[in-house]
DNA sequence: AACTATTTATAAGA
DNA sequence: TTCTTATAAATAGTT
């Protein structure tokens, strides 16, 4: 278009090419800088030159995903989103769950019951009875088991007890009897490092009152130590 | 660049708007297949109108879908991770809290309570205790609303009956009274179609018993919007 | 990268 | 839309 007209076919020249890619390619864009601007439009472009390096025009006001978004939607076919949809169909059925499972938290506490008719409530009733009756029984199942330990607990500290003052009157007949072994057992399992009080006495330490209002979401530890163990003979 | 210099800038003519389009268009995709014969590139264009038409310039040796596939490589990071990635947290959000409230729910209902220890217990069944008592208040209420109504419809009748009494007599006196005018409504009230028995009792529509034991579980579609979901979310 | 003769694109009008 | 045409812009070949 200057200094003689040209065939419209490959440049073979190498370098020729590559000039006449790169001041081409500056005029495209400009022209469709321009005609984004004066008609209103989304423009993009892209091209890959013959030495595979990519070039983009993309028009303010867009993004080349939106553009290729309304290319997809435009033309029908969609080239990835299979996937896509299979991700969304889950996000919705996953959000379908919780509203129903926020529901019926909701009911369970006392809340949104205008939607629940009267014959509804009356089961809802029934049903969280039914549940408090099972959760009580299982607390009770569990304070049984840790009175049971206590008590195990108890006996032991006494078998200990009793076999120290066995092995006390025992010395007290023989001066040479051996030193007593368990003496360190005792003492640390009453929690006195050395040579404590030779008194017997069940330490109750002071309850910890961590007032959750709902354990389960806050997550407890709950590992059943022996400070619950001994909270729990309070009661 | 012709006739005249033009600004770049957009053409508020809605028709001169469209005429630019077109005939810059074609320019555009003219010079964009010179260039890719020319230079042996492969070019896309996408091309977004005003009035949302889409068109588009690919040159040959090449489809579309190349092109964006192409464009994605080059440019790294594709352009549909980013939205992807967003589902995909949005995604283990909902299942995080779909857990939790799974969990609680269990919990309420007296399954899986081994996770808790004591105190979270008892917790839990001061916690459903409360409930319980907040459901039966409002059970109890709607059993109020519901005897009110009662009344009110007994009343009602035996409005109607005292001045069918009322006229009937005044029949008796007068064997030209007019005809009665409310029979009809006393009848229908009473769930009579025609001619029912005199005798006025209340009448206790039959309890509607669909024993959903998870009532809020089973029913369809739950048309609650997404903000309960989202709001869920913030927590 | 600049220059410039020439081709091409296109604004305005029909 | 298409054609026309005066003129602006783009650019091939050269430096």
């Amino acid at each position: 278009m200057a200094r003689g007209k040209i065939q419209i076919k490959k440049i073979e020249n190498q370098t020729n090419r590559q000039v006449t890619y790169s001041k081409r390619r500056n005029g495209l864009f400009k022209k469709a800088h321009e005609l984004s601007v004066l008609c209103d439009a989304k423009v993009s472009i892209v091209m890959v030159s013959s030495s595979q390096k990519l070039h983009e025009y993309i028009s303010p006001t867009i993004t080349t995903k939106q553009v290729f978004d309304d290319y997809q939607t435009a033309v029908g076919v969609d080239l990835w989103s299979s996937h896509y949809q299979k991700m969304q169909e889950h996000l919705q059925k996953l959000k379908e769950v919780n509203r129903n499972l926020t529901r019926e938290i909701r009911q369970r506490v006392g809340e949104s019951l205008n939607d629940l008719g009267y014959d509804q409530m009356v089961n809802l009733i029934e049903d969280i009875d039914k549940s408090l009756g099972v959760i009580r029984e299982k607390k009770y199942k569990v304070i049984g088991n840790r009175i049971e330990t206590g008590k195990k607990k108890v006996r032991n500290v006494e078998e200990i007890h009793r076999n120290l003052v066995l092995e006390f009157e025992a010395r007290q007949e023989d001066p040479h009897y051996g030193l007593v072994e368990n003496e360190g057992d005792y003492n640390s399992f009453l929690g006195f490092a050395h040579g404590g009080p030779r008194i017997v006495a069940l330490h109750v330490p002071p309850n910890h009152h961590h007032h959750h209002h709902h354990p389960s979401l806050h997550s407890g530890g709950g590992a059943g130590s022996d400070l619950t163990t001994f909270a729990l003979l309070d009661q």
